[in-house]
Formats: structure tokens, sequence, C-alpha cells
DNA sequence: TAATAACCGAGACGGTACGTCTCGTCTTTTA
DNA sequence: TAAAAGACGAGACGTACCGTCTCGGTTATTA
């Protein structure tokens, strides 16, 4: 039996517009000057309205990362049977993209997005691909002899993209060339 | 010659007053819930004489940072012999601090301060330890043929700190036994 | 055609709570001691209220004129025949009123008010009745020949209410008994 | 027996530069612009000289006024035989002192000094001439038969000037030729 | 000719109020 | 009945002044 309702639906135009509007003031001035109202605004919408359908901030950022507004979708390392040439490529696209769309100063307005709720962290593991992604291209390798049977391969993943986001944090310069590599030598050293 | 100047001194009862009561409402309430008007009011205190000091609440917190009033500051590493024995010491006294100190929680208030403000950024690399202590470490487990000569070492230190603070970004576990040695496990391999 | 406008519509009880706030306030402290905070509070408001629909103390204080909540709103002079009677009452209550209020205290408040705000000058003249309503009963005066034809009335009205201004602003004694008469006295002098 | 004191003598040089400064801003700025510090910053002078001296704003534009460095001192009306005329004569001058130093707009500021400050009131009606000199040429009116014996002479005072404040506190139009005379024949009549 | 006051400039201090901004909720009208 | 528009109570923001209280440095007496 379905269930029946009257009145208008919910307006998809205006979802769309809540959400561009979100990711186009976040892309330009940051989370932290992201404001419901400024949203509103720019969309052309009520407040009343994104507060209908989402409670927070927090949870319209979270729905413009899985609509990939904010940052494309990652792609899973690829397994080309060279573990630290995939985990190289698919690092250097991350640290890449991230520049492309402001650097250091834009992923640390998504770690504070993240750090203040709860969905956007979930989401942005995804995003960022600090997830099954990895770990599934790290089982691959302990297949294959690459990595010993017991590596902690969470960890290990964490470890790549937490690199990343310190450097961030932390204020250490930009990212350069040759930083990915670095980092994946760091993590799988020389001869794993 | 000194130059001189006329007039009252700062005073370093408001400073402390402020700095302890910033302190105490981070730790109580968290980064975000901190204000200039609730820091003034908890130190007994005009906000002008906040202000006067300090341009920002990031500027206080990263003082209270290098007072060691938020996170006890971090020794070095000590130097057993045993990289990994020292590095994993080390790190559990990190994750120990934290769990203490609030857990996740807690790390999230402090990244979330450290990228909006450079001040506490660039501190916290110290009080984390994600710093010349670590690396100075590796230095020496290069010397000491535990580290081939040309590995990454501020990579190396980056991975470590950054396994850690990826996991409170990204909502995953809190931290758990045994988390430090996966950590450095997976960042050292098994028989660098 | 009527204009259209959605949305919520100004709230009475919002506007009537500052208005009796303010006029409570002003009574009891003085219009130096009035401020829009104490005012919000009193009122049980939002500040940006009072800002959203007045710019200024001096425009909710002026509306508290316009309101008759700080003076009762003079009657004209009444027209007897007699016009040195007639002024004497009028004045006579004036005076009572101002008394009852607060006396010099409370009109050089009253005067503060009107100094720094034009729209609270504007109000208190007809308030006070410095206006039209003196000037009309005069205007009788000349038809009747009480005044002669070319007599200044505007002026006239001024110097009566000025005459109690001055005693306010200049830190004469309090006003007495008798002091009405005097006043209307001195204006039209003995046989006009 | 004169009782001594060590140290230094007040500075006559700062209090000097105090009232110049003061004055200079009341001009410019109005009464309700000028502040303590403002006048310690532009006499090059510390806030506690200031109040070292006077107790407050009033203070300071009172003995400003004594000075005559806000207001010129007014001259008694003189007594050429003919009431009107000096009377005329006198008013004159005042309203001409006022436009030349910024018209209502200044009066005004007068006014709230006057009201907020007994000193300043006081001062006020001896520099307005609201004082014993008019009532002095009233005196001599009397005896020469101009007025009649008992006519409320202080009153007749307070309403010339009162004439003028009214109009500034009450934003009617600024004073044009001949509201001296128009004041004088509203207060006098035609033909006393 | 010290010692001792009080003056002076500078300005830090605890406060109050300002006017603005944003929050999340509530209310009204239109479609 | 959803959506736009936007008013509402709340409260933090950063600034301006308040009046008081140190600071050193600098005069004038007084011992």
């Amino acid at each position: 039996m379905a269930e029946h309702r009257t009145g208008p639906v919910r307006s998809e135009q205006a979802r769309v517009d809540i959400l561009s509007a979100a990711a186009h003031l976040f892309a330009s001035r940051g989370y932290e000057h992201l404001t419901m109202e400024g949203i509103a605004a720019e969309a052309g919408v009520g407040k009343q309205t994104i507060y209908r359908w989402w409670g927070s901030k927090g949870g319209v950022v979270a729905e413009c990362l899985i609509e990939g507004m904010l940052l494309p979708i990652r792609p899973a390392p690829s397994d080309s049977g060279d573990l630290r040439a995939d985990l190289s490529i698919w690092l250097t696209e991350i640290l890449e993209g991230i520049e492309l769309l402001g650097g250091n100063a834009f992923l640390r307005s998504l770690i504070v997005a993240a750090a203040e709720s709860d969905e956007v962290g979930a989401r942005l593991r995804v995003s960022l691909g600090a997830d099954a992604s990895v770990v599934s291209r790290l089982r691959a390798a302990v297949r294959s002899g690459e990595l010993r049977a017991d590596a902690p391969l969470e960890e290990i993943g964490q470890a790549l993209i937490g690199a990343v986001l310190v450097r961030a944090v932390m204020r250490l310069p930009s990212l350069q060339v040759g930083a990915a590599d670095r980092i994946v030598d760091a993590v799988l050293g020389e001869l794993r």
C-alpha cells in the first residue's frame, strides 16, 4: 500500500540551488565564512527550506561532498601489479585535486568542516579515499606478496592520507612535486 | 642604550588568568564553543584586555599550547637503540595524553583551532611532536643503520602523526590499545 | 493594485514592549542612562528587533512621545475669551505635568533627547504644545482684539515655552506656584 | 599661617592645553562627540591630569565657558534710554555669535552640555546673559517708567533667552534676520 | 643638597554599551 | 502544504570610552 501525501513535493530545484550555492561559497570563501544565511541568499531560497532538509551547515556540505561538488570523487587506486606506483599515482591525483581547489587553505577548510560535523567527516573519508578503496588495493598487494600477510592495512591507508592532512593543519609548506612519492616511500619503505 | 617607555606594565596576573580561563573552557567545552566573551567573563577581565594582547581566539589558544596548558609539552622520543620501540613508546604517550583530555573529540577541537589559526597550527606542530624531535630521532636511526640513508625522514614523522589525526577527523573509532604499535608498524614496516 | 509582500509581519507585541520599556526606563533613570541594551533586556527583545525598526535611541523616544507614553499629549489652550487666563491654565497644566514626572531633572532629560535627535525635537514641539495649538489660540485673540493684528504670534508661543525650558537648562530653582502666571505676565504684559 | 606643600605646582601649560583642546573639539565635533580620551590625546596630556583637576567633561566645558573659549562673554545690554532698542541689539549680538559658531547645531550642543552638567548650566546662564545683566537693565527700565513697577523682570529675561533656545531644541528653522526684533516684540509687546 | 611629595605623560586595567552579524525558530503569503 | 520571505529572541563579535590605577620621569619645597 503506497502512502499518499498531498501538496507539492520537495523541490529538486531548491535542493540543487542550495548545494550549488554552498559549494560555490565554500570554494570561494572557505568553510569558516560559510553561513546558512549566505547560502540561502545565494541560492534564492528561504532559510527554512535549508533547515527543513538538513540539520546543519555540516549536513549541506556533506551532501555537496557526496555529489562530488566540492571534491571530485576519488577513484580507487588501480592495480597494475606495482603497489608503489599505483599508490603514488593515486596520491598525486589527490594532491593535484586539492592544489587546484585552493591548496592547503582549501584542505584546512575541509578539515574544519569534517572536524565539526560527523557527517562531513564520514563523507570526507570516502571522498579522500582513506577508506575501503586503498585497503582493498593493499589487500591485493598482500595476496601478490608485495606486503606481508599481517601488515596493518588500515593504518597504512591512514598514514598515507594523514601525512597529507598533517601538512595542511600544521602549516608546513604547501605541497610540492615529488611529495606523493616521498610519502609513499615513507610509509612503504624501500624494499617491502 | 635601552629604549624607555613610561606607563604601567602588562599585568602578568591578567595574562595568566586569561590563559587559564581559555584552557579551562577549551578543555570543558571545546574550541567551537570557546568565545572571547566567555574567556573574559571566566577570567574576570575586560574584553579589551584580551584584544590588546592577542588578535584572536587562535592567538590565545596558541599561547596556551606554548605554556603547556592544553597539552603537556611532548618530550622527544628517547634513543634506546631500538627505533620501533622508541617511537612506539612516544606515540603511546601522545595517544594516552589525548585520551586523557577527551580523546578524539578533544583532538578534533585542537585540529579546528589549528586549521583556523596559523599560530595554533605552528604551535601544535611542536606540542604534538611532529617536528624536529622525531626527525632527529630518525636521523639517529639513519646513523645507526636502522633506516637507510635517503629515507624521507620528515614524511615519516608526518605519517606517524597524520595517522593519529586522520582517525579523529574522519570519525574512525577512538584509539585503542595497540594502536601506536600498529601505526609504527604501518610506517616503519616489518624489517627495516 | 496593492504591492504584496510575503513573510511575517511586524510584531505589534514587540513594538509595544519596546516602547513601554523605553518609557519606563526614561522615566526612572533619565535619557542619559537609557541604553539600547537596557531597553532590549527590559522588553525581553533582541537588540536587532529595535534596530530593525528604529535607527537610534532618539527614534524610540520620539515614538514614545507620539504615543503619549512620556508626556501626556497636551490639549490646546481653551478659548474662554480671556487670553491671559487661558494661557495661564494651559501653562500651569504643562508645569504640573512636568513636576509630576520628575520636575526639572525630567525636563532636562527631555531636552537632551530633543537636542540630540531631530525626531524627538520635532515631536516634543507637539507634545509640549509649542506649536500650532498656542498659535491658533493667539490668532483668536487677534480676532477678538486682545492682541494687535501684527503681533508675532509664533514668537510669543516660543517665549512662553522657552521661559519654562530655560529654567531647567540653566538650573534655576524648580518651578513654583505662580510661575505660570508670572511667565504669562512677562510675555503678555499688563494691559495688552 | 600659610599651609605648605612640597612638590611641583599645577602646570598652567597643561591646563591651557586641555581647555584649548576641549574648546576646539567641542566647536568642531559637538559636545556629544567630546570625549575625555579625545581631549587628552588632542592636548597631549595624560587622562589623569584632566581627572585630577576636573571631575568630568562638564567641568572642563564649564571652565571653557568661563574663559570665553566657547562663547565670547556677553556684555550687558547697554542703556540708551530705549529699552526695546537696547534689548534688540543685545539679542542680535547673541544670535549672531551663535550663528557664527555653528548656529542651532552648536546651540543644541551647548544645551546638552548644560542639561547634563550643573556647572555648565550655571555658567551658560552667565555666558548667554540670561542673568543679572538683563535684569538690571530691566530694573532701570522700571525706574524710567518704561516698565511697570511689578513687572516680573526675571521671567522677562528668561522668556527672551528661552525663545532662542526653544527654536534650537525643537528644530525650528534656523535664526533669521529680524528674529531678535520679533522676539523682543513678542515679550515686550507694542507699547509698554 | 638630599629626601620627599606631588605633578606629568603614558597607558593598562575592569567595565559598559555600542551597532552588526548570524544562529535556529516562527509566521505569513503565494502558488 | 512546500517554498519564499523575513521577523523574532538570543548572544558573540570587535570597537570606543569610561574612570581608576600604576609606572617612570620631572620638578619644587622642606629638612
